[in-house]
RNA sequence: GUCUCCAUCGUCCAGUGGUUAGGACACAGCUCUUUCAAGGCUGCGACACGGGUUCAACUCCCGUUGGAGACGCCA
């Protein structure tokens, strides 16, 4: 049998981290069993889903480049397909129709509760006459179907938990069809995944109560239910369910910080899953290899931004530079700089200079800024230390060197530096300094013959120039 | 509150009866060096508690405590 499995988004929000990684853990299951994943929209709630969100989820997919091999399919197509089960399984006698309203159920509700017991369907309708159904039905009542749960134990083998069980004095008879005669989420779960045949439920464990009640449904369907993996949850700081409260949570705004789909999905393999090793970077490949539910945490994991960083800086480090000048673009453009404007060679050279700091592709714009514009201001301290006046001096015959300098090379350049430090005695750092903060306005950056390569010899000159000929000495 | 799930460094994972309990992030320090959010090295730091089972428990069982999740005509 092919292993079929799903990922069942509902519209009404961003892609969300732990969707994500969901989604990531039921790709890698299928890849790994030579599967088919799909995709599939819960819209259920009309109200609330929307097409702009479904969007959202698409992109995101696409993004971290977690392909499904059919869909997306949208419940809100087939309301009719969930409707149409409901005779069937009225014959089974498994299923009732409650005239209850809102407001009783709330009455009834709260008397319950006030008397500090758990609530539960009391089950009025449960045991209505043919005459009174008829009765209700004439006089056009609206009414709900629910399940009918019988005494006795409901349980399932998780391929993560192993055996989960529960009485089913636990379990109410839940509502399956609303008064609007729309299915709701459960009913519609194991509708869909009986008709797309999926073997393999692979969802977050805050999904374990719904198992209970939908193994019911799969029994009046006399169908065997597929297998669950309920997945441990990704938890916030105060390890609580991470949610929109705890920070950013939308897989989108990931992207447009700069982080790798890469490293993101490669870290968010990484909360609940292990591939066995003490490995912390591995490829997508890799982890198809490699995965299996056995080696899938059952303790929730917390998302550690800080991480996340690290692992960005690693696949930044680790990018061609060519690829990084496509990633980088529009990163640059939002800062008011058209990397397209400039000599593609030297703008490789500069994200080199600067790959290995870069921690989200948004930094970088920021790192290299003074290689693009004219530097707007010297970094003050750096002025108070570096541009004072016997520095400045040896600045100055330097300066006559480099003009001297016909290859312009970050090694000729870093030679005639170790040349005047030898000739003259004094610290290499009392000459670099102040050259870093005229050439860049700064006192860290990449490192300084490269930059100045990079600026080229002229820059570096007038630069060097306007420090030594400027008032900035007299601050 | 009821039910369910869970429990190794601050965090993420290894460890499946006998280990000096391992790696990574973070943190601290040292170092390299021309700076740095980089590199290298070192350090800090955990088996929640109590009972069993066993020659032997971080590992198995039970309980306690703690945490989380679910308790919708939401998904």
């Amino acid at each position: 049998m092919t292993v079929r499995v799903r990922i069942a988004p509902s519209p009404t929000g961003y892609l969300h981290v732990g969707t994500a990684r969901t989604a990531l853990y039921n790709f890698l299951f299928a890849r790994k069993n030579n599967g088919k994943f799909i995709l599939r929209i819960e819209d259920t709630d009309v109200e609330r889903s929307s097409k702009e969100m479904t969007d959202i989820i698409i992109e995101s997919l696409k993004w971290l480049k977690l392909e499904y091999d059919e869909g997306p399919f949208f419940q809100s197509d087939y309301f009719s397909h969930y409707i149409d089960h409901i005779p069937e399984l009225e014959k089974t006698g498994g299923i009732y129709r409650c005239f209850c309203t809102h407001e009783e159920l709330e009455e009834r509700k709260n008397k319950v509760i006030e008397q500090k017991k758990a609530w539960k369907y009391d089950r009025k309708c449960l045991n209505l006459s043919k005459e009174e159904i008829e009765k209700n039905l004439q006089e056009k009542k609206p009414y709900v179907w629910r399940v009918f749960i019988p005494e006795g134990k409901t349980y399932f083998d998780d391929l993560i938990h192993g055996r989960i069980e529960k009485d089913n004095s636990e379990i109410e008879d839940f509502i399956i069809v609303r008064s609007d005669n729309t299915p709701v989420y459960n009913f519609a779960v194991v509708i869909d995944d009986y008709r797309m045949e999926i073997t393999h439920v692979i969802r977050g464990d805050d999904h374990i109560s719904n198992t209970f009640k939908q193994i019911h449904i799969y029994r009046l369907l006399g169908v065997k239910p597929p297998e669950f993996a309920h997945l441990p949850l990704i938890l916030d700081e105060n390890k609580a369910k991470l949610s929109k409260r705890s920070g950013t949570v939308s897989v989108l705004a990931f992207r447009d910080m700069g982080v790798l789909p890469e490293a993101f999905v490669n870290f968010i393999a990484l909360i609940g899953w292990s591939p066995g090793d003490n490995r912390e970077i591995l490829t997508i490949d890799e982890m198809i290899e490699l995965f299996s539910f056995d080696r899938v945490a059952k303790k929730g994991g917390v998302f550690d931004y800080k991480k996340l960083e690290w692992m960005n800086s690693k696949y930044i480090t680790n990018s061609s530079d060519e690829k990084l000048y496509e990633l980088v673009k529009p990163f640059y453009k939002e800062y008011g700089i058209d990397i397209e404007k400039f000599d593609k060679e030297k703008v490789l050279k500069i994200i080199f200079s600067v790959k290995e700091k870069a921690r989200y592709l948004k930094d970088f714009p920021y790192l290299t800024e003074f290689f693009f514009n004219d530097i707007k201001e010297y970094d003050k301290k750096g002025v108070e230390k570096h541009f004072v006046e016997e520095k400045l001096k040896h600045l100055k015959v330097l300066k006559e060197e480099l003009k001297n300098l016909d290859d312009f090379s970050e090694h000729e350049i870093e030679r005639v530096f170790k040349n005047y430090v030898e000739k003259t005695g004094i610290k290499g750092g009392d000459i670099i300094h102040p050259t870093r903060v005229a050439l860049s306005g700064r006192t860290e950056g990449p490192s300084l013959f490269l930059m100045m390569e990079i600026l080229g010899k002229d820059e570096v000159l007038k630069r060097l120039t306007k420090v030594l000929e400027s008032d900035i000495l007299k601050i």
